[in-house]
DNA sequence: CGTCATGTTGATTGAGCTCAATCCATGTGG
DNA sequence: CCACATGGATTGAGCTCAATCAACATGACG
């Protein structure tokens, strides 16, 4: 079981750019804006969305949102990876879920922020300010549709995992996750057998109920019956997508 | 573990009730409408609201929505208990969730229920056909901001249920479900003290990662340190909710 | 080069699972 | 009214999968 020491929280000390490329190009020209819930947004109205952002830069463990706080900022991914978790009284962490380009941030209460989020890489966000979010949505049903699209995603997204959670073995968790990853990565355009994990061991163990020990184990496990192969730990090839499958299926 | 022997669905024979009581009426009475997502619609445009649903009356098992089928309705509770689950293809089984009165069943991607439904109590739903709540949705925006205010909501109840799952003990799952529980019965203007659960112990089990086993040796437990008594499985007791608190955050 | 974070591997333990017996409430038919 | 079947719940005994504890490897970085 990894812990967290309490009181480790990262400094949000992140670097803020403000108006590179204004209006129209900013937004039109953005690498996340084919996947993310702003292509519910027309061409023609990009500047005004630009003027309800602000781009934010990160790096790597820095904490962008803390559970429990007033919820001031939604974002969206730009680029690079980030993690949400939750951490109870005694340290230990539930990783709830790793996030890429295009991903929005912002479900919950309206009261208090579910859960923290930090960066697992650079990354960059486009940051909107709750009271001018709630404006956009108020002008732009289109967007409103979109978002209750992807909340309703995120709802079933994450009864799929609860169950992982439930009744899921070590090793059909694992599977699950490899063969998830792979499903992301393609969605993105990357490859769907070559994979780069920007998560640790422990972020892993944390995101499928497990310990670190035992996430190492079952991988070399998986790689000594050539479902995978490593070099480093970050980077994982699948060698054996059908065997993977019938593992996480409990094959 | 509880295991599910494969092919059993229950017969989706639903008792249906058509216009008993016209329009205006039958919503503006509804008994779960005060804590419904309908309440976003205004009172004199409830009879539009009316035309666009059935009654639909469930008994105790009776399975109405099934994983992987497309999503034809989408349904309100108005009164009863309801299970959410999801089934392996080795029959073991994950509770998803559990529904009352107001609760909305529809969030999932568009093309496939994200997992199955079945009435626990004699259930009374509102259902709507996916088209007629779409119209609706487009033609209320209030209801669809509603709905998205739900949605969001139920992404962070998720990750609260994914924190359970990955990382509480036994005894801390069960303390966190009875003072969950708890504090939906207030919600619905019930005690917070005296529990009906309309759930078996089966179906806790699944809900919480556990085995039937396991669940009931927790309750027997905190029924001998006097933090809860009861007299049937199913009407519990809170007697010392300080202590359920306690034991539900680790202690 | 030492330090620190991360990852792997081994040995042992233990919380929760499995298997099995029993109990208990409810319903059913003779 | 009783016998008995049935489905849920409880309890005990033993086992197992994953956790814990511990040692060591590796690699990045000042």
């Amino acid at each position: 079981m990894t812990t967290v020491p309490p009181g480790t929280k990262a400094e949000p000390c992140a670097r803020i750019e403000r108006g590179q490329g204004c209006g129209v190009e900013r937004c039109g020209l953005c690498e996340a804006r084919a996947v993310s819930i702003c292509n519910a947004i027309e061409e023609d109205q990009l500047s005004e969305l630009a003027r309800a952002t602000t781009v934010v830069e990160l790096a790597p463990g820095e904490v962008f949102r803390n559970e429990g706080a007033s919820p001031e900022y939604l974002f969206n991914i730009i680029s690079g990876s980030v993690k949400l978790f939750k951490l109870l009284a005694d340290g230990r962490r539930a990783v709830i879920g790793f996030l890429t380009v295009g991903d929005f941030i912002g479900f919950g209460r309206p009261d208090a922020v579910p859960c923290s989020a930090e960066a697992l890489t650079n990354v960059r966000l486009c940051r909107f300010e709750r009271g001018k979010f709630r404006v956009l949505l108020e002008t732009y049903p289109k967007l409103e549709r979109r978002l209750l699209a992807v909340a309703s995603d995120e709802v079933a997204a994450g009864q799929e995992h609860m169950t992982l959670l439930g009744r899921l073995t070590a090793d059909e968790r694992v599977a699950r996750f490899l063969l998830a990853r792979a499903e992301a990565s393609q969605r993105l355009g990357g490859s769907s057998k070559d994979l780069e994990l920007p998560m640790t061991r422990s972020d892993i163990a944390d995101y499928l109920g497990l310990t670190i020990e035992t996430v190492s184990r079952v991988f070399t496990r998986l790689r000594r019956k050539g479902l995978i192969d490593y070099k480093t730990a970050r980077s994982v090839t699948l060698q054996d997508r059908p065997g993977l499958l019938a593992i996480s299926e409990g094959g």
